[in-house]
Order: C-alpha cells, then structure tokens, then sequence
DNA sequence: GGCATATGAATGAATG
DNA sequence: CATTCATTCATATGCC
C-alpha cells in the first residue's frame, strides 16, 4: 500500500498552456524527439514525464466548443458549466449535458512547501474555492458529430 | 426532498433497473444513439441525462455481485506493468518514461499515520509565473521516426 | 454535528 | 484514431 506519491499526473496550468498552444501551432503527434523536448520544457512547471505528452496530444482530439448547456432545457443555476464532451457518444448525449459545477480546482498552492515544521499538510481539501480558472478544456469530441449547440 | 436542482443523479429503483438489465444484456458502451434512448426512456422515471447513462455503463465494470470489496486484502499485486513500447516516439522517450523522483518533491514525509480516507496527494504545483517562458519554438526535427507500428 | 462510506463524475492511461 | 480501462475527485447520503 504505496502511499507512494505515484499520482497520477497533474497538469499545471502553465503546462496546459502551452500543450495547447503547441496543438493549436498543429502539432499533432509530436516525434520521440519531440516529444522529449516538450517535456523537458514542460518539466519546468512540474513533474511531466514523456508519455504524459504524448497521451496528451493522443487524447487532446479537439479543445473546441466548450459547449454549454441549452438553456431551454435546464434551470439549473447554471454555473458556467461547460460540458466536455469526450467521446461520441457523449456528443449527442450533449443535449442533456447539463453539467453543473465541477470544475476541478487547481490546488496549485503557492510554492513548494516546507512542511517540516507543524504545517498542515498542503493537501488540504479544503480551499477548493475557486475553480474557474480555465481548467476545462479539453473536450474529445470526434468525428463529425454535431457538437453542442 | 431532493429539491436541489444541482444535485447529483440519483438513480431510482426503476432506473437501475433497466439499466443493470441492459448491462447484463449485454450493452457495455452504448453509442450515442443507445445512450438517447435509453437517457428518453429512463427519464420517465425521473431527471436523467445522457452523461449519467454514459458514466454510468462507464463505471458499472462489475457492481452487481462485487464480493471483494472489503475483506484483508491489504496489498497489492503491483505488477508494475512494463510499458510495452507502442511506438517508436514512445519508445524513445522511453527514458523520460520511469522517472521517479526526478526533481518533483510532491510528497510530504508523512510521520504520523493517516487513515486512508480522502487521502488526497498533492499535486500542487507551483504557479509561479517567473515566466520568462522564452519562446521556445518547436524544433521541426522531421526525423524519420515513423510512429504507429 | 461531523466522520464514514458509496457512488457519480472526470480524466489520464492504455489498448486495438 | 477510436475505444476501453483504471484511478482519482467530488458529492451525496448514512451512521454514529
């Protein structure tokens, strides 16, 4: 039972900011050398590893339409929510997206802790607060289906 | 009295029922078209999107006779799977890949035993904007790595 | 009232 | 590139 901080990997913002621009540059399947490149770049902002960027830009199939809800149909208080569609399926399901609010909140916290001393641990669940932010992106909708409205 | 309108999907009784029947029917990743008709049709029965319908037959891998849920299983088989190289791009960054510790200290020593509930990692990155962020454009190496195998 | 558990939701990782 | 698997996160609910 690793408490192993083998986590999943976590997009910092910064990292995410640039993958898209890269995409939206048109790269699409970064080579190997690429791929190490952009890693180590991207390392920088955090800890990334080379099949992080290359499953990201296998997955990133389209950023666009962040669609949002109809508003016929919900009266939801409607945070914002943008639905991201990932696959087909959940393209035409769009309709009923509805998707309210939860939106990931970065924790990005200030720099790295010192936690030596009684400091609480930084993973807090709390400060949760604002997860606006441009978190959501990434919307794999494929092929032709007519994406949201 | 669920009159939130925010709230979280709560399947009824009738609901499951026709889903876990679908399931063992057969339907494991229902289409779009699939998840509409089954989204129109369980929506008699109560507030329902096509989002529910798709995650629900997303998580339903074996929630019917799940016997193993809890019991002493303490560890973990941990196979440490081997990354079975794919693609050539993959395989050369193969030596990003595995990169433990690196230079990301994300975890806390953890002195006193915390219970394994919420265990929250810190995926906290720092969103320091030193920026500076020097433009590093894209190297268009165009080697002759031919990806997909 | 909070803590524990269950499960829907989200998305990174992997495979075909 | 499409689809599926696995893990995590967030929220709801139940039990103290």
């Amino acid at each position: 039972m690793p408490q192993v901080p083998s986590t999943r990997w976590c997009p910092t913002p910064e990292q995410l900011m640039i993958l898209e621009e890269m995409y939206r540059s048109g790269v699409r399947t970064p080579n190997a050398s690429q791929i190490q490149q952009i890693t180590a770049r991207l390392s920088y902002y955090g800890r990334i590893e080379g099949k992080n960027v290359f499953y990201w830009f296998q997955n990133h199939k389209d950023a666009n339409s962040v669609c949002k809800m109809e508003a016929g149909d919900a009266e939801e208080a409607s945070s914002t929510s943008d639905a991201t569609l990932r696959h087909e399926s959940m393209a035409m399901v769009d309709a009923t997206w509805a998707v309210p609010p939860c939106c990931r909140p970065l924790r990005t916290l200030d720099l790295f802790p010192t936690k030596s001393t009684g400091l609480k641990d930084e993973c807090s669940t709390t400060s949760k607060s604002s997860c606006s932010t441009t978190t959501n992106y990434m919307a794999h909708s494929s092929l032709h289906l007519s994406l949201p409205k």
